[in-house]
DNA sequence: GTAGGGTTAG
């Protein structure tokens, strides 16, 4: 006589289809069909078992066999298709249930709907229950209101919410994800702020949103006033930080979490390795490696990759493929994480090998290959790999297209870079700024104006690195006025603003044409108007433009004021001009102390030597010879003049 | 039967 803990036992130990299908004989003849809470046993296993093909259908046909079911069995079904990934069977089994429904069946089809995001039946099902009565059940409306929710359905959820008339915790939370998950950042505070009680669900909830949307001094302030923190909110907080390039504050928050003796998960320790990763402290990336495996955490495949992520980041490359190495069950992102890692720590072979060996390369891997091979000085191979990924029919998108643009660039490839601008035409791709200005430095720096010019006019999008593109182009191309012109119409534009890229166009355009005036009208303007402290470069164009145009003092004066080490450029600069203008005393000093700076660059000696030999002065000529030689000056032109000047 | 957190590849 088979019972119901018979029935369990002998469940537990079912471990075939044959064995299973035994059992479903024996209950049928021994008449428990009669007894539905048995029947619901036997369901409820049969609907998740793995040793059938189609596990649903046999609870199904089982079901229909049982002699009186009620409510309770058939939800046992329903949840059981939900449970097993078959939401999308959770209708049709409803129509031809051999019961009537309870209060428990609508909200798990309301479920079932929320996973396939189909509102269509959604509607339909809460047409239903309201139909048997169930219209006013606060479980249903809360899953009504789910479901309306995540299908995008923002204001039927709120309609439902609006009716009422009772609510509780769960009402308020699920209101509050479903404006947390449309962005809302004004109605989520409405609601937050009027919430009766405010736990760590809706705490996390108001984290995370905040966390998204840069507003991180807001998610800190909730995060400090919660009365109540769970795991969830913890890790929203750190998330949060973390998304918001806060590495340290990150860290830190995980370590004041950890005193607090909360436990870890994979959802945690994924935001805590990204962090370590981006903070690039190895020995953080390692600490929380060692908690993870504490933690039984490290055979998760999230937790392998941001780990791959992670020792690539921080230049351990091996520690990256040993890892690479142990996982059993790979994926795309391990693959590509790894071949990164490689490329970024410039072993473009050892990439290379592991590229030629992935079994599905997807656009993400080309894209990869390519981009790191223009990071590593290697233009041309990027360019083969971009036609090699083109002959296997992989189609590039915007990314790969700005490498392979960026490659063009490198090589002055002209040819080349029109071919592929023709392809985004052709496939009508839309010019981000990002795209558009890559266009528009490779057709400035293969000298085709018109080209740069007409990528910019179409841009709909047009940010300060676009404009940048264009007035450094222009600049380059000895295009002074119309760079200056540039300069005056974005600012005029209020699209961008001018920064530290925009001045060294500017300001290099200034040196092209001569133009003292100007330039020491944009050096004043950076500082004063746009705030920004001149780099080395800014430095470098106006002690050269200064010493061209024969105001040796004043740039000298200004290579004295500068707050960082002068570099070769910027001295050089002055040293040229003391030269060309005759300042033949502040170039003796300014040359001395160059040569005894760096006395292996031989242009500061060729210049030194031709000041001395200017003055006349042979005998220093000859001594200045003398030490090159003593220091193994590598190639000296600097001896030309000093032959010349025997001649 | 209903509500919340996460990341990783170019």
């Amino acid at each position: 006589m088979l019972t119901v803990s018979l029935l369990d036992a002998q469940l537990a130990r079912c471990s075939s289809a044959r064995h299973l299908l035994q059992i479903h004989g024996q209950f049928i003849a021994s008449g428990l069909l009669a007894d539905a809470f048995a029947a619901s046993r036997l369901l409820l296993f049969t609907s998740a078992t793995r040793l059938l093909p189609l596990p649903v259908h046999h609870s199904f046909r089982l079901l229909r066999l049982v002699r009186c079911p009620n409510a309770f069995s058939c939800n046992t079904l329903l949840k059981a298709a939900l449970l097993a990934g078959t939401p999308h069977l959770c209708l049709p089994l409803y129509t031809s249930l051999p019961a009537s429904p309870d209060a428990y069946t609508h909200p798990i089809l309301a479920a079932a709907c929320a996973a396939r995001r189909d509102v269509n039946e959604g509607r339909q099902v809460h047409s239903h229950a309201i139909k048997h009565g169930f219209g006013d059940d606060l479980y249903l409306r809360n899953g009504l209101m789910h479901m309306y929710s995540v299908c995008g359905c923002l204001w039927d959820a709120r309609r439902v919410f609006d009716a009422g008339p009772v609510w509780d915790a769960v009402s308020w939370n699920t209101i509050l994800a479903a404006y947390v998950h449309a962005g809302d950042v004004d109605q989520a505070v409405g609601v937050f702020a009027r919430m009766p009680q405010r736990n760590a669900t809706a705490v996390s909830s108001m984290v995370s949103l905040f966390g998204r949307r840069g507003m991180v001094d807001e998610a800190r302030g909730v995060f400090d006033e919660a009365e109540c923190r769970d795991i969830f909110t913890w890790t929203a907080m750190i998330s949060c930080f973390e998304r918001n390039s806060m590495f340290a504050e990150a860290l830190h928050m995980f370590s004041c979490m950890r005193r607090e003796m909360w436990p870890v998960d994979e959802a945690l320790m994924v935001s805590v390795v990204s962090a370590c990763a981006q903070s690039e402290v190895i020995r953080n990336g390692e600490l929380c490696h060692g908690l993870v495996i504490r933690a039984g955490l490290c055979s998760l495949l999230n937790i392998q990759n941001v780990l791959i992520h992670m020792y690539s980041c921080c230049l351990d490359v091996v520690a990256a493929r040993r890892l690479f190495d142990s996982g059993d069950c790979l994926d795309q992102f391990s693959w590509n994480s790894m071949i990164a890692g490689y490329l970024k720590n410039g072993h473009v072979e050892n990439a290379m090998t592991l590229f030629n060996a992935m079994p599905d390369k997807d656009n993400v891997s080309w894209s990869t290959m390519i981009s790191g091979c223009v990071q590593n000085n290697q233009s041309s191979d990027a360019l083969a790999v971009f036609d090699n990924m083109r002959a296997q029919g992989v189609r590039p998108d915007e990314v790969t297209i700005v490498s392979v643009i960026s490659a063009c660039t490198n090589l002055s490839a002209l040819e080349k870079g029109k071919s592929v601008h023709d392809y985004v035409r052709q496939n009508k791709c839309y010019i981000t700024l990002v795209l558009g200005t890559s266009l528009i430095d490779m057709y400035m720096k293969c000298g085709y104006l018109e080209a740069a010019m007409d990528v910019f006019n179409i841009m709909e999008e047009k940010g300060a690195p676009c404009w940048n593109a264009v007035i450094v182009g222009l600049a380059m191309n000895g295009l002074v006025t119309k760079a200056l012109e540039m300069f005056s119409e974005m600012e005029a534009s209020g699209t961008a603003i001018p920064n530290e890229i925009t001045f060294i166009g500017v300001l290099s355009a200034c040196r092209h044409a001569g133009l003292v005036e100007e330039g020491r009208h944009f050096f004043k303007l950076m500082q004063h108007k746009y705030r920004i402290v001149p780099n080395i470069r800014h430095y470098g164009c106006m002690v050269d433009l200064l010493g061209r145009a024969g105001y040796v003092k004043e740039a000298e004066d200004l290579i004295e004021s500068m707050p960082m080490l002068p570099d070769v450029p910027a001295w050089g600069a002055l040293l040229g001009a003391c030269w060309k203008h005759g300042e033949n005393e502040v170039g003796e000093r300014v040359g001395r102390k160059l040569v005894n700076l760096d006395p292996r660059h031989d242009g500061f000696h060729t210049m030194l030597s031709n000041i001395y030999a200017k003055e006349g002065m042979w005998q220093s000529v000859n001594d200045l010879r003398d030490s090159m030689k003593q220091r193994h000056v590598p190639k000296v032109s600097g001896y030309s003049a000093v032959e010349m000047s025997h001649s």
